[in-house]
DNA sequence: CAGTGAGCGAGCTTCCGCTTGACTT
C-alpha cells in the first residue's frame, strides 16, 4: 500500500500517544480482516498499545457505549475465512480468464460472481431467441346494469376456460399439453411473481396480501364448471363468429358479484438491493448511478450508510419515522411496526438505508434538487411506509353471462383447435360465453398514501396500474418504461374502472362487442433492478458489488446496456448480452459447468462458515479446490488441450442445429417460426452456410469455400478467395443476425464499391467494421501507409510516443489555420499514384445500415465536418461535424454539442420507428424547406441530427461555443479510457 | 468526450469486496 504510506505513518504518530487501540470496523468477515490488517499496518504492540474489537450498528450514545463495555479480540478464524474468500476468487478467476484469452479473445474474464451473471443473462437471451409467440384471440363487451356501464372480457366460452398467455408454453407458441395443472399449481404456490417468467422488475414493495375472505353472492355454477376443462384457444374468425353472434342479442345476465377484501402489508425499508431495484424502476437510474447519488447523500448527513443487508430500523429510527407519520398522516395510519424479514446472508454491520437523524428532514426541507431530490424522497417515503398500516382494497368481480350461442357455432367451438380431444359437453350453462370485469378501490390507503405503485416517473408507463389515479403529469418523468411492464400479459385493462354496485339477476345490456387479438410476448431481458433482485436471491454478489456487477460485465463487452445510443435496438435499461458473452458461456457452461452455477458460492459459504467457526481448515478447502486430480488448476490445463479453438468461437443460437456444444442442448422439433430466425441455414442465398464467430478481433461472418465460389459463379467477385470473412460490429446483438441482415452484410463485403467520388476518382466504399457500418473512400489499395518513426519497445518507449503525439497535436490545435490548409480529402500523392495516409473513414448514421446509402448520402457523410466560417472575434475556424456524441460545432479545439430539440430527443429516445409528429414543431419548419431544396432527400429524411449538422450557421454556433460552460470532471475522463482500452 | 475500422512485433490482459479520493482550468 505504498499510496497510502502517509495516511498510515500519521495513524502510527497518533497511535504512539494512545493508551488503546479500539477497532470498530464492520461486524462481518470482512470487517474483521479489513481490522486484522489494520493490526499488520500499525503494529501497536511495537508501540506497547493493546488492541480490542468492539462492534456496534448505530451510532447512538447508547450503543457505542455498549459496545465498547463489552469488547474482545480479533477473531482469527473469521479473518481466515476471509483470506480464503479471497485466495479462491483469485485462483477461480486468474485461473479461468486465461483459457479465454487462449481460446476465444484477450481481455475476456471469468469468475465466481461475474460469470454466474452472464450466464443468467445469456440464458435469458437464449430463451427469448426460442420463443415463440401464440396468438388467440378474445372479446370485450360492454354492458350496463345497476345504472353504470362497464367493460368485460370474455373469459370462457361454451364451458370451457379461454386460455390466457400463461396457457401458452413460450417455445412452441402452443397450449401446454397440461395447461390446466400447471394453472392450479401456480395458484398453490401462490402469486408470487414467477422471477424466470418475465416478470423481471417486478418490484418487491408489494407486501403480502392475504385475503380477509371475501363476500360473494353467486347465482349458479357456470364459471366454475367451465375451469374443469382444458382451456381453449380461440381463433380469430370464431371470435369474430361469437361476436357477430352476440351482437343485438338479447338475455344478458349478471351472474355473479364477488367482492373480496384484501389487505396489502408495506414493505420493509431500504437495504442495498432493493434501493437499487426500486431506484431503477420508479427513477430510472443504473444500480450506479443510484449509489454513487446515495454517497452523496450519506455524506452530506442525509441518509444511513447505503451499502446495506439489513432492513431493520434502530429504535431511535423507529421513532423517528412514527412521529413523521402521525405528523403528516395522522395516527390512524400508524401500522403495527412488523419486522422485515432479514436476508439469510444479512450481517448486520448497518442498520437500513433511511433519512439520518433523530428528526426526519422531509423532502422539502432538505432542499435538494434532480436526482438527489429524487432519491431522496424514495428513501423517505418507503422509510415512513414501513412504520404505516396494511391498505384495505377491495376487489370487485362481476361475472356476466351471454344469452346462448347458435348450435352450429357451439359445435364449431368445441370440435375446434382443442388442446385434447375431450367430447362435446352438454351440461346446463355450457352454451354460452362468460365474461367477467374486476375493480378495485383503495378503502383505506395506509401506507400507499405515501408509497403507492404510480409515485415515480415509472407511473409514466404504468397508466393502467391499479391506483393509477392521481399522477398524470409525471414532470419527473425520465422517460423510462422498462419492458417489465409490457410483460405482463394478463394485467387486466380493466383494472382501473369503478363498477356500479349490481346483484345477481339483474337486467343487463350489452351496448357494444369487439373481438381482443392477444399475443404472449417473450421473457423480459433483465434490468439492473431485476438482475440485482435474482443475484441477491442466489446468494451472490455483496452489497457493495451489486452495481459493479454489471459494470464489469460492460466493461468487458460481455453486455450492452439500453441507453440513449441504443434507442431503437434496446428499451432504455435492458441488460442484452453480446455475442461474446454467448460463446464464453457456450464454453463454460459445457466444460465448467460448475463455474457458472450459483450453488458453487453457496457451498463456498458454507465451508467460509465451517472455516470461520474453526470447524475446517483453510488449507485443505483451497487445496481440494485448485490441486490434485479434480482441482480446478488440472481440469483447465486437460481443456486447454481438448478445447478446439474453432468450436470455441463458434456461436451457436438456439433453433440452429449446432454441434455438441449447444448450451442447452434443445434439439428436437422446431417451429416454422424459430427456423426464420437462423443465422444460418435455411435463409438462402449468401446468409446459408454462413456462420458467426467470435474471435481476437470480435464477432465475424464467415463464408465457407463451397459457398464462395457458388457465389463467385454467380458473378459476386473476387473468385478464388478460400473464404470471406466480413466483421460484424462488436455491439450485434443475437436478434440482429436475421439471414437477411447477414445477406447484407455479405454481399456487401464481396462488392463494397457503390460509385466513384466525382471530386477525386477514387472508389466509394461501404463496409461494415468493429464500430458499425462505415463509408470509405478509396480502397485500401489507393494508400500506401505513412512512415512511422521508429520507436522503442517497452514502457519508457511508449510513454515517450505518447508524449511525442500529445505534442504533436497540441500545437495544431492551437493554431488551426496551419491544420487547415492542405485539404483534408486530397493527400499528398506518391509517384505510382498512390495517397499517403489512411482513408477517410466516417460512420453511417444510427439507424442506417450497408445496404440504405447510397452515393450522395456517402458523399456527404465523407464530407464532414462541414466548415461553418471564420471565428468573428477570435478568428480560426469553425466547423460541424458528427461524432459519437452526436452533432457538434467546434472552434480551436473546443468542442460544443449541438442542443437537441425536443423533436429530436423524442426522435433519439424512440428510435427509428417512434411516433412522431405532434408538440413543437414549430420552429423548425425554415430548416426543414431547406432541406427539402436539398440534393440528397436519402439523408434528409428522418434525422434530426443529421439535419442539425448541415443545418447550423456560423451565428449559431459562435453563440454556442462563446457561452461559458462548467468545468469538465475528471473522473469521466478516467472511465472512458478503460472503456476504451476494454472495446 | 468529439473517431474508429485486424493481420510484422513484445508484452499485455484477469478475480471479489471493501473504501474514499480531490494539484490545475
Amino acid at each position: 500500500m505504498p499510496k497510502k504510506s502517509k495516511i498510515i505513518a500519521a495513524l502510527r504518530a497518533q497511535l504512539a500517544d494512545c493508551d488503546e487501540l479500539v477497532l470498530a470496523t464492520d461486524e462481518d468477515r470482512e470487517g474483521e480482516a479489513i481490522a486484522w490488517h489494520l493490526v499488520q499496518l500499525l503494529k501497536p504492540d511495537k508501540l506497547g498499545v493493546p488492541v480490542q474489537r468492539a462492534v456496534f450498528h448505530e451510532i447512538t450514545p447508547a450503543a457505542v457505549t455498549a459496545a465498547f463495555a463489552s469488547m474482545r479480540a480479533i477473531d482469527e478464524h473469521l479473518v481466515s475465512a476471509q483470506e480464503t474468500r479471497r485466495v479462491l476468487d483469485r485462483l477461480a478467476g486468474y485461473t479461468m480468464s486465461p483459457l479465454l484469452w487462449q481460446k476465444i479473445s484477450r481481455g475476456l474474464s471469468a469468475g465466481r460472481v461475474q460469470s454466474v451473471a452472464m450466464t443468467h443473462i445469456v440464458r435469458r437471451e437464449h430463451r427469448r431467441l426460442a420463443f415463440v409467440r401464440a396468438d388467440y384471440a378474445g372479446a370485450k363487451a360492454v354492458v350496463a346494469a345497476g345504472g353504470g356501464a362497464f367493460e368485460v372480457s370474455l373469459v370462457a366460452l361454451a364451458g370451457r376456460r379461454l386460455a390466457t398467455g400463461k396457457d401458452f408454453d413460450p417455445s412452441t407458441g402452443r397450449l401446454w399439453a397440461d395447461a390446466d395443472a400447471r394453472r392450479a399449481r401456480q395458484a398453490d404456490d401462490g402469486d408470487a411473481a414467477d422471477v424466470d417468467d418475465g416478470g423481471a422488475a417486478d418490484g418487491d414493495g408489494d407486501g403480502d396480501s392475504d385475503g380477509d375472505g371475501g363476500v360473494s353472492r353467486r347465482k349458479n355454477g357456470g364459471a366454475a364448471a367451465a375451469s374443469a376443462k382444458p382451456p381453449l384457444q380461440l381463433k380469430k374468425t370464431a371470435a369474430k363468429a361469437v361476436v357477430k353472434a352476440l351482437t343485438a342479442a338479447d338475455g344478458w345476465a349478471i351472474d355473479d358479484v364477488t367482492r373480496r377484501g384484501t389487505r396489502r402489508r408495506p414493505p420493509p425499508p431500504f437495504i442495498t438491493s432493493t434501493l437499487q431495484q426500486e431506484s431503477s424502476r420508479r427513477l430510472g437510474m443504473p444500480a450506479a448511478k443510484t449509489m454513487r447519488v446515495a454517497q452523496g447523500l450519506y455524506e452530506r448527513g442525509l441518509l444511513t450508510y447505503m451499502r446495506t443487508d439489513n432492513p431493520t430500523l434502530s429504535e431511535q429510527a423507529v421513532a423517528a419515522t412514527r412521529s413523521a407519520i402521525v405528523d403528516r398522516y395522522g395516527g390512524d395510519h400508524l401500522g403495527a411496526g412488523r419486522v422485515g424479514a432479514k436476508p439469510k446472508s444479512a450481517q448486520e454491520a448497518h442498520e437500513a438505508i433511511r433519512p439520518a437523524g433523530e428528526v426526519f428532514l422531509s423532502p422539502a426541507e432538505a432542499g435538494l434538487e434532480g436526482d438527489e431530490a429524487r432519491l431522496y424522497a424514495l428513501v423517505y417515503r418507503r422509510t415512513l411506509a414501513s412504520q404505516m398500516a396494511d391498505a384495505a382494497v377491495d376487489t370487485t368481480t362481476i361475472t356476466v353471462r351471454s344469452p346462448p350461442l347458435p348450435p352450429p357455432l357451439l359445435a364449431q367451438i368445441r370440435g375446434g383447435k382443442a388442446a385434447d380431444g375431450a367430447p362435446p359437453a352438454a351440461e346446463a350453462g355450457d352454451d354460452v360465453g362468460i365474461f367477467r370485469a374486476s375493480g378495485t378501490i383503495v378503502v383505506f390507503p395506509g401506507f400507499l398514501a405515501v408509497y403507492s405503485d404510480a409515485f415515480g416517473a415509472h407511473a409514466e408507463g404504468g397508466a393502467g396500474e391499479a391506483d393509477g389515479g392521481g399522477d398524470g403529469g409525471g414532470a419527473a418523468a425520465a422517460g423510462v418504461s422498462p419492458s417489465a411492464a409490457s410483460a405482463r400479459p394478463g394485467t387486466a385493462a380493466a383494472a382501473a374502472q369503478v363498477l356500479p354496485d349490481v346483484v345477481p339477476g339483474a337486467p343487463t345490456t350489452c351496448s357494444a362487442l369487439d373481438v381482443v387479438q392477444h399475443t404472449t410476448i417473450p421473457p423480459a431481458r433483465y434490468t439492473d433492478a431485476s438482475l440485482v433482485k435474482e443475484l441477491e436471491a442466489l446468494g451472490v454478489g455483496r452489497p457493495s458489488t451489486y452495481a459493479s456487477i454489471v459494470e464489469t460485465l460492460v466493461l468487458r463487452g460481455y453486455v450492452t446496456r439500453g441507453t440513449r445510443e441504443t434507442a431503437g435496438r434496446l428499451p432504455p435499461q435492458a441488460l442484452a448480452p453480446r455475442l461474446t458473452a454467448f460463446v464464453v458461456d457456450q464454453l463454460l457452461s459445457r466444460y465448467f459447468p460448475s463455474f457458472v452455477d450459483a450453488a458453487f458460492t453457496a457451498d463456498m459459504e458454507r465451508s467460509l462458515d465451517a472455516i470461520a467457526a474453526g470447524a475446517a481448515d483453510r488449507q485443505e478447502y483451497l487445496a481440494s479446490y485448485y490441486l490434485g486430480e479434480g482441482g480446478l488448476a488440472a481440469s483447465v490445463a486437460r481443456m486447454e488441450k481438448e478445447i478446439d479453438t474453432a468450436w470455441a468461437r463458434r456461436l451457436v443460437l438456439p433453433g440452429q442445429g449446432g454441434g455438441a456444444g449447444t448450451a442447452d442442448g434443445g434439439g428436437g422439433k422446431r417451429s416454422a417460426a424459430s427456423k426464420k430466425k437462423d443465422v444460418a441455414r435455411g435463409g438462402g442465398g449468401l446468409a446459408a452456410g454462413a456462420e458467426v464467430f467470435v474471435g481476437p478481433y470480435g464477432p465475424y461472418i464467415e463464408l465457407p469455400r463451397g459457398v464462395v465460389d457458388a457465389a463467385a459463379a454467380a458473378g459476386g467477385g473476387d473468385a478464388g478467395r478460400e473464404v470471406i470473412k466480413a466483421s460484424l460490429p462488436a455491439a450485434t446483438l443475437a436478434d440482429e443476425l436475421s439471414a437477411e441482415r447477414l445477406e447484407q452484410i455479405l454481399s456487401r463485403a464481396l462488392d463494397p464499391v457503390i460509385g466513384t467520388d466525382p471530386a477525386t476518382g477514387l472508389d466509394v466504399l461501404v463496409r461494415t467494421g468493429r464500430y458499425g457500418p462505415y463509408v470509405q473512400l478509396g480502397r485500401d489499395v489507393d494508400y500506401v501507409p505513412e512512415e512511422k518513426p521508429k520507436r522503442k519497445v517497452g514502457k519508457k518507449g511508449l510513454a515517450a510516443a505518447a508524449a511525442a503525439a500529445t505534442a504533436a497535436t497540441a500545437p495544431s490545435a492551437a493554431d488551426a489555420a496551419d491544420t487547415a490548409s492542405p485539404p483534408a480529402d486530397a493527400p499528398a500523392l506518391t509517384a505510382d499514384g498512390k495517397r499517403v495516409g489512411k482513408p477517410k473513414r466516417a460512420s453511417l448514421l444510427p439507424g442506417m445500415d450497408v445496404g440504405d446509402v447510397n452515393l450522395p448520402t456517402a458523399l456527404r457523410i465523407l464530407s464532414l465536418p462541414r466548415l461553418l466560417g471564420v471565428h468573428p472575434t477570435l478568428g480560426g475556424e469553425v466547423k460541424a461535424g458528427m461524432g459519437r456524441f452526436g452533432p457538434y460545432v467546434v472552434h480551436n479545439g473546443v468542442f460544443v454539442s449541438l442542443k437537441s430539440t425536443a423533436a429530436a430527443a423524442a426522435a433519439g429516445r424512440g428510435g427509428a420507428g417512434a411516433s412522431g409528429g405532434d408538440g413543437g414543431d414549430d420552429g423548425e419548419a425554415p430548416h426543414v424547406d431547406a432541406l427539402a431544396a436539398d440534393d440528397s432527400p436519402a439523408i434528409a429524411g428522418d434525422n434530426e441530427q443529421w439535419r442539425q449538422v448541415l443545418t447550423v450557421g456560423l451565428d449559431e454556433a459562435v453563440a454556442l461555443l462563446d457561452k461559458p460552460r462548467p468545468p469538465r470532471r475528471a473522473f469521466a475522463a478516467d472511465k472512458a479510457k478503460r472503456v476504451k482500452a476494454a472495446a
